[in-house]
RNA sequence: GCCCGGAUGGCGGAAUUGGUAGACGCGCUGGACUCAAAAUCCAGUGUCCCUUAAAGACGUGCGGGUUCGAUUCCCGCUCUGGGCACCA
């Protein structure tokens, strides 16, 4: 009986299928675990090796938490709206969901084949209506809210109704309120609630025709399709995100994730501690506040002039009608050279003098007042201080316009450049003199708060989500408007179903607005849609009650599920759509939906997998090739050859022909008889012809040497080439594990009781495999795998009592064929439901101790010898250690003290 | 520019966190079995010196330091991957 893979993987995914092995159910009785994939968008590309490389790990951690006796969730869906399948349309005029569905088929074909042990009862996809009824339901819950910092959570928008008509709210009183029309009131809790309606600077993509978030954008273009991007203000729908900065940023201390991963979430919320200023400024004989925002008020003594963003409102009444011309003309240019730049990447320094004066608030000095787009409208106030002496980019702006540069820290020297560190003595300070910086930055905030100037204040530079796309293939809002004002509809109406059109073609205006009837009782509906990060935020928790018609998870499923214990995905999500669920989660733990405030404990993030690209070389203007080692006498062109054509990085010369019309007549210049290509590690894509199809592994190898591979590859947060000539070790591995069994046809498992080398081999691997596995660490598992198999190998090992757990603590890697072989010892049921704690147990590690060893009472190694040892071992041990290991550095040993409470030390000559 | 990681044989990568560097696999070399090939098995494989072996010397990006002992800790560089980038 030969290890025939082919048979033995489809027999037992269609037995694991049929019998719903890996279904989960709530079990109170039983420790839960919830193991999640990142969900993938089904591109229409199909997957390539590297896609399934965080799917194996997991999968295998959820094989192994299941042996260890955790009732695991493990499920599967499709992230299914989004730009791509909607791109497609355009060009092809057929409707998204009919791409999305055959994107999917071939997904769940080729996940199908790997043996993944999802539970596939509690798949959807977020285009589902029966799922995005939820992700509506929490928009309306989210509008029905507001963020309320006393209570530092979520509360219901009707309670903030409430104060403002008792007693108003902040700048609202209750007179104002009580009197608002309902477009006023409509407007006024705008600014409150978490979905609002507001208008916005946006990053506005006229490719795609749509509004998109910060992290879809980088470096000016879009993520998707790479269409350039510009900052246009329009009214949007937004998430206020923002109100829970705070919380995201505190919250993470506590969580399992990666410290990259942290501090990225960290830098991307953007905390920073500072100071609001106020400054009095006078423009053409008008007086008027500005306030400023400074993380360095101790600097106010070198502040030489001010700056406003472009787009502040403040420009206005602080252009004088002297330099009005001048300060139009620069709002123009900029407009016109922001889009410019993001392209460039350089930042030309640039400014228009206001006409209008300020006056420190401490020195009762007059700086002028500039314009520039060096300056954010979105961060602070849109107004700075600028103190060019301890600030690059006003030192950068003072050089430019010859502004006065007055330093105010002694010592420094800022004639070439400004001194930005934090540290020094303070000098030309009036009470800050003499002071460290460190001290005088608090002596600073003390001194405005003391005299009335401003106020601490903390920035984050998280803003709020833009929620609205002009797409068609997203989230229809539950929201329609009566004269104007934007009205929720009831629950009850949910899912507002997305409507079909006639054309996907972008004319300019939202898609939805050209469809027909689009109107609630007469109202017209909103006619934008959700971005794609609306039905990623709370997937996780659908997975739990993925079938509830009342409610997005019951009270009972989420409080046994409770929240993912193991999130694997791509680093990618970092500043997206981790930032997005933990909102997410942190809003409906505030209502009392989710019992949990994060919604990921741990989580993995699993390295790309790049492909091998192979070369061919070309004579310039010729049609012939030269092998890699005689490239050099030549004028070459380097050319992608698909890697199908290459083998051991020789070239299939007639497959090479066949290849291309333009390669018919190729002619090569070869080294020994061959042609030897050139190669290069790249991202795996199709222009480069070095993808690697996970289908065609499982037919040539099978999918149990597939995961062990992309496991054996390296660590799995690593990024790595994928090399298939490196399969055959892992294959090989398989076939000798086979081969413990079988020697072809004879079964050569028996109930001979094993020998204690036969269980050592077995112990070492328990110990290995429970550490390693814990610690994600799987290729070296599998090399213990290697090591173990070989030793039993030659140990002829037929016993049961050694082989039968083996098979067990093989089956998260290779689950097919050891459940084959689980089967041919006698079980009936799944290998699945085996218990590995009871091998555990059966198999324990005998005990040995471990002695510190110091030299001069520090601990400088340990010897590992029997329990039952004798302190007279224990020195002979260390002694022989002195000639043979060299531990001593040559020095003598005087003494060996061997303390009863397992201590040794030594004293050296 | 700022903030995180990395750097170990021909290649992918190990090393119990300061204790015999190079586990395991690939590749390569030689051998066994074959008419032959594939498959399988065995042996060797960091570099240098040497006909070979023994023995030795050198070896974890570079330069210093701490230590009996450093891939591991500290200081200063180089290269490289990633993130952020006018965030006051």
């Amino acid at each position: 009986m030969d290890y025939d893979f082919r048979t033995i993987e489809r027999k037992w995914q269609e037995w694991w299928a049929q019998n719903r092995i890996y279904k989960a159910e709530e079990d109170a009785s039983r420790p839960k675990f919830y193991v999640l994939d990142m969900f993938p968008y089904p591109s229409g590309a199909g997957l390539h090796v590297g896609h399934p490389l965080g799917y194996i790990a997991s999968d295998i951690y959820a094989r192994y938490k299941r042996l260890k006796g955790f009732n695991v969730l493990h499920p599967m869906g499709y992230d299914a709206f989004g730009l791509p399948a909607e791109q497609y349309a355009i060009q092809t005029g057929q409707h998204p969901e009919v791409t999305t569905d055959r994107n999917i088929a071939r997904y769940r074909s080729q996940l199908d084949r790997i043996g993944f042990s999802y539970d596939w009862d509690r798949s959807f996809r977020t285009c589902d209506p029966d799922y995005y009824k939820w992700t509506q339901w929490a928009f309306l819950k989210m509008f029905d809210s507001w963020y309320d910092p006393a209570a530092d959570k979520a509360r219901p928008i009707s309670e903030l109704v409430a104060r403002l008509e008792k007693d108003g709210y902040e700048d609202v009183s209750a007179e104002q309120w009580n009197v608002a029309s309902e477009k006023e009131k409509s407007d006024i809790l705008m600014r409150w609630r978490i979905a609002y309606q507001g208008e916005t600077s946006v990053n506005w993509c006229e490719g795609l025709g749509t509004v998109l978030a910060n992290d879809e954008v980088k470096d000016g273009l879009s993520v998707r399709g790479g269409f350039p991007v510009e900052q246009k203000k329009m009214t949007q729908w937004q998430l206020r995100v923002s109100a829970y900065a705070e919380r995201l940023l505190r919250s993470l201390d506590a969580l399992d994730w990666s410290d990259s991963l942290k501090e990225m979430q960290r830098n991307w919320i953007g905390r920073s501690e500072g100071t609001e200023l106020v400054f009095r400024t006078r423009c053409d004989g008008r007086e008027q506040d500005v306030t400023v925002f400074t993380t360095r008020v101790d600097t106010v003594f070198g502040v030489t002039f001010m700056v406003l963003a472009p787009e502040s409102e403040l420009v206005p009444s602080l252009t004088s009608s002297a330099q009005k011309e001048a300060v139009e003309a620069y709002l123009q240019e900029v407009k016109k050279k922001t889009e410019r730049e993001r392209l460039a990447q350089t930042h030309s320094v640039s400014g228009v003098f206001s006409g209008a004066v300020g006056i420190n608030p401490l020195t009762g000095a007059e700086i002028p007042i500039w314009i520039s787009d060096y300056v954010l409208a979105g961060y602070g106030t849109g107004a700075i201080m600028a103190v060019p002496a301890h600030d690059s980019r006003d030192y950068a702006f003072a050089r430019k316009f010859q502004l006065p540069i007055v330093p105010i820290i002694e010592g420094c020297d800022v004639s070439e450049q400004s001194f930005d560190a934090k540290e020094g003595r303070m000098c030309h300070s009036g009470f800050l003199d003499g002071m460290e910086v460190k001290e005088a930055i608090e002596a600073a905030k003390d001194y405005v708060e003391a005299h009335g100037l401003g106020r601490r204040k903390v920035n984050y530079r998280l803003r709020d989500a833009i929620f609205s796309r002009q797409r068609y293939w997203g989230e229809p809002f539950p929201v329609c408007y009566k004269n104007g004002i934007p009205v929720p509809l009831p629950e009850s109406e949910l899912p507002l179903l997305l409507p079909e059109i006639d054309s996907y073609k972008p004319t300019g205006e939202a898609p939805l607005a050209r469809a027909k009837d689009w109107n609630y009782k007469g109202m017209p509906l909103e006619t934008s849609t959700m971005p794609g990060f609306a039905g990623s935020s709370a997937y996780y928790l659908r997975y739990m009650d993925p079938h509830n018609d009342a409610a997005l998870v019951s009270p009972e499923a989420v409080g046994y599920w409770r929240n993912v214990d193991l999130y694997v995905g791509g680093t990618e999500h970092a500043t997206g759509h981790l930032i997005y669920s933990r909102f997410w989660n942190k809003f409906l733990y505030d209502l009392g939906y989710v019992c949990e405030d994060e919604p990921f404990r741990k989580l993995i993030n699993q390295g790309m997998i790049q492909g091998r690209s192979n070369f061919v070389y070309r004579i310039v203007g010729t049609n012939r090739f030269v092998s890699l080692g005689l490239k050099d006498k030549y004028e070459t062109t380097e050319i992608h050859v698909d890697i199908g054509l290459v083998h051991a990085d020789r070239l299939d010369l007639e497959g090479f022909r066949a290849w291309r019309p333009e390669f018919a007549d190729a002619e090569f210049e070869l080294e020994n008889g061959e042609y030897i290509c050139g190669w290069a590690v790249e991202k795996m894509s199709k222009s480069m012809y070095n993808v690697v199809n996970p289908d065609d592994i499982c037919d040539q190898y099978g999918a149990d040497t597939l995961r062990l591979y992309e496991m054996f590859l390296g660590p799995v947060e690593q990024s790595k080439p994928w090399d298939t000539k490196g399969i055959d070790g892992v294959n090989r591995f398989l076939k000798k594990f086979w081969r413990l069994f079988y020697d072809r046809e004879e079964w050569l498992v028996s109930d001979v009781p094993a020998t204690p080398a036969e269980r050592k081999a077995l112990h070492r691997l328990i110990g290995k495999e429970q550490e390693d596995i814990e610690a994600f660490s799987f290729n070296t598992t599998i090399s213990a795998f290697m090591i173990a198999v070989g030793e039993l190998a030659e140990l002829k090992c037929r016993s049961r009592e050694v082989l039968e757990p083996l098979v067990v603590l093989l089956s998260p890697f290779a689950p097919h064929m050891a459940e084959e072989l689980w089967h041919r010892l006698g079980h009936e049921d799944s290998v699945t439901r085996a218990s590995f704690p009871e091998y555990v147990a059966a198999y324990t590690v005998e005990d040995s101790v471990t002695y510190p060893v110091s030299f001069n009472g520090k601990t400088r190694f340990t010897v590992d010898l029997p329990k039952a040892a004798s302190p007279a071992d224990v020195e002979a041990s260390v002694r022989a250690m002195e000639q043979t290991q060299k531990y001593v550095g040559g020095q003598q040993i005087v003494k060996v003290i061997v303390v009863p409470g397992r201590i040794v030390n030594i004293v050296l000559k």
